[in-house]
This record gives structure tokens, sequence and C-alpha cells, in this order.
DNA sequence: TCGCTATATTCCATTTTAACGATATAATAG
DNA sequence: CTATTATATCGTTAAAATGGAATATAGCGA
């Protein structure tokens, strides 16, 4: 029960969602993520910890950079369902489309920290 | 967007699955309901509702009695595939095993409202 | 080692959620 | 109409979730 809980939970705000849609287009660093939802960096990187304690997303360091990926589903039955229904849900959404618009001109080296 | 987060978050809270459970037995109204998870009938009402507005329950009225049953999910695409799933998630939760044990002696013409 | 950069964590304020009791509403029985 | 019963709504409180600023941690390069 809290593991399917804690799928729903994670699954439950509009900005863990949208980082879902953004790396099921490709991986994608804190930062990339930060720029793209014009959010605080703590904010994102607490929203990526929730997505990835559902097994959701899993992370691979590359030095300095901590890269988000879309999990294989192998933890979860729960976890493994959703990522399957997200590969299409919400494609035609606006707010998904003009990120996946704009994520192309995203690029980690350009990306100014604060 | 909205309507997607809205069934996430009416699954994120353990009564709430316990109730999609019993009523996948067969339809149970609000009193049975409270009866069986030992809650307020307020809470309960409440819990309900956020269900219904999520297209997941559907209700319809027998004198005094509100029948809740499960919604044949033709009013959204995401509330339809989660009802799918929950044919048999979680049926091996012992809260969830417990509940449907107890559920057959549970009578709303026996139950004393307070 | 010392800086520099990306990320994680902590702290605090605000909002949301869940619970209950009390009350209001709706439907039946007399 | 009145009383009764089942459910819905309101008011309040406590806990949890969310967001940002500030700080701590980790890894790279000089």
């Amino acid at each position: 029960m809290k593991a399917f809980i804690r799928v729903m939970k994670a699954l439950s705000d509009p900005n863990r969602i949208k980082m879902i849609k953004m790396i099921q287009t490709r991986p994608l660093c804190v930062c990339e993520i930060t720029e793209a939802l014009g959010i605080a960096q703590s904010t994102a990187s607490k929203h990526l910890k929730i997505l990835e304690d559902a097994e959701l997303l899993r992370s691979f360091k590359d030095g300095l950079w901590v890269n988000y990926s879309i999990s294989d589903g192998s933890g979860s039955p729960y976890s493994a369902s959703m990522i399957g229904n997200l590969k299409h849900w919400l494609d035609d959404e606006s707010e998904i489309k003009e990120l996946c618009r704009i994520l192309p001109d995203i690029d980690r080296h350009d990306i100014v920290s604060k």
C-alpha cells in the first residue's frame, strides 16, 4: 500500500509531471529542469528526489552534474505501469508541448547558476 | 493536466484506496463505508466526493441511502485506466484482505447512526 | 590545497489536506 | 406537518506538502 501511495503522491504535482514528460524526451540534469520550469533549484532537486523515491526516475552522476532519466520500472509494478501510461498521456497538453518545444534550446553549458 | 492530477490526488490517500477496493466487492452506502473503516461519517462523505469528482466512483440514491459503485470509466481515460489497474492491484495487502473479510458482515440495516 | 560549480539539504513561511464535531439538507414514515 | 434517518456541508485544528533563500556537500580543475 505504501509503495502504491508513494507513486500516486509523486504523480500528484504538476511540476513533477512536467519533469517526467521532459525527461521522456532526453535525460536532463537538475539545472536544465530548473531552467525549463523557472523554479528554484532547491525546489527542483526536492521534486526529483520524490520522483526517484517513487522509482519513477533514476539518476546517475556525470561529474558535477546529476542526470535524471526515466526508470526502467524494474523496482515497482506501480511505477512501471504509470511510466508506461505517461509515454502517451498528456502529450497534447499545451503546457507540455511548450516545454518540449523549448527543451532543445536548453543546454546545461549555457546555464548561469545563481 | 488538471483532470489527470485530480485522479492522482484522489488515489493518494489510504482511506480512499480502501473505499475503492471495498466497493469493487459490491456497491456500498456511506454508512457501511463509515462503519468498515471506523472513521467519522463526515470524513467518509468527503472522501467519497473526491473519488466521485475524479470519476472513479459514481453514486445513485436509494431512498435515504446513497450507494457508491465503481465508475464505468466513460468520463475519463485516466480514471478508466486506474480503475482497471485497481481490479487486481493491492489485492494481497493485509489491510485490504481484512476489510473484504469483514465486509459481508456489514449491513446498512444494522448500523446505528450517531 | 584552494576556488568554482552543480546539487542536496536545511530552515522558514504559506498553502493544502485530513480529521472530527456540529449543523444543514433531503427523503421516508407516521 | 413532524419526527426520524442518512448524507452533505461548515467550522476548526493539526499535519503534511510546497516553494524559495540560505547553507552544506561533492566533484572538478588549477
